[in-house]
DNA sequence: CTCCATTGTCTACAAATGTGGACGATAGAT
DNA sequence: ATCTATCGTCCACATTTGTAGACAATGGAG
C-alpha cells in the first residue's frame, strides 16, 4: 500500500516552492522530505520536480499531480477540523419530510441555497404523499400545506407561509363562455377540479361574505400542475393557490375569475418534535426557511 | 505530521465494513488496519468505529470523517492515474463563445452532460451578443446561430442543428382575427417582429413555393422570449424558431399558423479555428455536440 | 445448550522510515 | 576571481511501524 503521506509532502513543497522552506514550516528534516519525494517519485516512475542547489521547478506532470495531491490535502485538513470541531456553523443531518408538491413548490426553490449557506449540514428531504409520523420515523422537521389549522398533535408547530387559492381560466375559456360576474355563476360553468367528490369551493370575499358553489365536473386530478394545464387549455375554471399559477396569470395564459373572491387559503406550517435542547442546525433550518418566506 | 495514511485505512476499512473483509481486499494483515485505525482514534481523541468480534458500526462523527476520507482516496488515486496515464479523456480547458440567446436554449442543455462525460476537461463558456474574433481572443469555438450561410473565415465550421421557423399565434388571437388561410392573409394580421426595419417574412413551402409577406407591425422586440410571451398574450402572429416555442406549442398556449409554410431556417454551426494539431479536448466537445443534436 | 467459524485485539520481533550532520553545488555579493 | 550563505542529497543510526500468530469474544447452526 502506497505511502499516500508523500503525496502530501510533495504538495508541501511545490507549496512552498523547496525542500529548505518547506521543512521549515512543517518544522521537519528537510533530509525527510527529499528523501520522501524522492520515493515517491522512484515508485511513480516520473520527475515530479526539477530541482537542483539553487533551482527548482515543477515537471508539467508535477503540475497535474500536485492539483490532486493537494485536494487531498485540503480533504485531509477538513476531515481533521470536522473531528476537532473548528468549523463552527451547524453541521450533522437535518431530516425533512413534506409533500410531493410541497416539496416541488417550496423546497426546490429553499433548501439548494440552504445547503450552500450551511456547507457542513446535510440536507436530507424525503417527499412523498403517505402519512408521515414525525417522530417515529426520525424526521427533524415536518413541512405540512393545509387547508384547516393543524390539531394540537404536541409538536410545535410554526406558520411560516400562507397562500390565497384562486379562481382562474385561460382568456380563451372565458370569451367562449364568459366571464362569472358572481359566484353563483360558477354553477354554469365547466370546473377542473381535483376529485369528484369535491364538494365545489368555499368562496369568501373581503367583506366576509361565504358562498358555496359547485361548478360542473369537466376534468378531475388531483396533481395541481395537470390542473394548470387543463386550464391553460381553456378546460374550463380551476381553483389553485396563488403561487402556482403565478407565471401563467403573469403570462396572460390565465386570468382571474371573480377577482374579488377567494377559494380559501393554504397555509404552510413547520412541524418540529417538541424535544429539548433543539439541534442547532435545525434551528439554523427553520430559521433560514422563515426569513426567505413572507409571513402568513 | 500525522499519518494520512490512516485516513485511507479507516475509508477503506469503512467501505468493506469491518478489517477482516478490509484486510482481505487489500491483501494486508487485519492486525495492521486495527492498529492503524486505533492509533487514528488515540490521536483524534474519538471513537470513529464501534466495534466488537461481531458488530461493526461506524459512529456519527466517523460518518463526517469517513466523507472526507473517502475524498481523500479518490483524489490519491485520481493522482496516480494521471501519471500512469490511466485516464484516457481529453483533458485542459475549452474555451466556447456563444451568443446569450444559443446559450440558454442549446449550450445550457448540453455542456453540463459534456463536463460530466469528461471529468478533466474544464468548459469555459463566455455568452456575449457582441462581435467576438474568435482567434484573436483565444477561443477553442464559437457556435453561431445564422440563417444565411456563414462567410468563408478560414475557420473549420461544422453544422450541427437546422431549426425551422415557424408562424404562431395564440389561439385566442386566431379566435379573434380569423386563421388566415394563405401567406397573402398576413397583410392583414398583426406581426409580432424582431424589428421595424424587418422586411416581413419570406415563406417557403414543401413544394419550393416562396412568398415574400408582411403583416402590420403591432409589436416590436429583439428578444424571442419577449416576442414568445406576446405571442401567447394573444398579441399578434410571430415568427420563431420551433425549439423557442416548442413547449408552448405542446401546451396549447400557441398555436401553428399556416402549417404547411416556413419562415426561413436558423442554423447552428460550430467555427474553429483552423489550426494543425487541433487539441483532443476541442475535438470531443465537438463530436459529442454533434452526436447530440439531429444533424441538419 | 454446545460447537464452530470468524471476528477484532494484542504482542514480540522484523522491517521500514525519520533524522542529524556532512558534503557538493550554486548564485549573488564584493 | 573569490567568498559566502544556502540549497538539495546522502548515510549511519535511532525510532517507528508492519506483521504472524495466539487468544478472547460472538453469533449462527445443529
Amino acid at each position: 500500500m502506497r505511502n499516500l503521506n508523500d503525496f502530501i509532502v510533495f504538495a508541501h513543497v511545490v507549496d512552498h516552492k523547496g525542500f529548505a522552506p518547506a521543512a521549515r514550516a512543517l518544522n521537519v528534516p528537510k533530509s525527510t522530505l527529499s528523501k520522501r519525494v524522492a520515493e515517491l517519485e522512484r515508485t511513480l516512475g516520473v520527475r515530479l520536480i526539477n530541482r537542483t542547489s539553487r533551482r527548482f521547478t515543477v515537471t508539467e506532470i508535477g503540475e497535474d499531480f500536485y492539483r490532486h495531491a493537494a485536494a487531498m490535502l485540503i480533504e485531509a485538513e477538513a476531515a481533521e477540523a470536522v473531528v476537532k470541531g473548528r468549523l463552527a456553523e451547524p453541521s450533522g443531518t437535518v431530516r425533512i419530510t413534506a409533500s410531493v408538491p410541497t416539496a416541488q413548490m417550496m423546497l426546490a426553490d429553499l433548501l439548494p441555497p440552504l445547503a450552500l449557506a450551511y456547507p457542513k449540514m446535510r440536507v436530507m428531504l424525503h417527499a412523498t404523499d403517505r402519512f408521515v409520523d414525525v417522530v417515529q420515523e426520525g424526521f427533524d422537521i415536518a413541512v405540512r400545506d393545509h387547508f384547516a389549522p393543524l390539531p394540537d398533535s404536541g409538536m410545535v408547530q410554526r406558520r411560516v407561509a400562507t397562500d390565497a387559492i384562486l379562481l382562474v381560466a385561460s382568456p380563451a375559456y372565458l370569451e367562449n363562455r364568459g366571464h362569472p360576474r358572481d359566484p353563483s355563476d360558477l354553477s354554469r360553468h365547466d370546473g377542473l377540479l381535483a376529485s369528484l367528490t369535491s364538494e365545489g369551493w368555499t368562496m369568501r370575499n373581503e367583506a366576509g361574505v361565504v358562498v358555496r358553489v359547485r361548478p360542473m365536473p369537466r376534468f378531475l386530478a388531483d396533481e395541481s400542475h395537470v390542473l394548470l394545464s387543463a386550464a391553460v387549455s381553456g378546460l374550463g375554471i380551476t381553483a389553485l393557490p396563488r403561487k402556482i399559477c403565478r407565471t401563467e396569470m403573469e403570462a396572460g395564459s390565465l386570468v382571474r375569475v371573480l377577482p374579488d373572491w377567494e377559494a380559501g387559503s393554504v397555509t404552510t406550517t413547520l412541524l418540529m418534535p417538541h424535544r429539548r435542547g433543539q439541534l442547532p442546525s435545525v434551528r439554523a433550518v427553520v430559521d433560514f426557511i422563515v426569513a426567505r418566506l413572507p409571513a402568513g
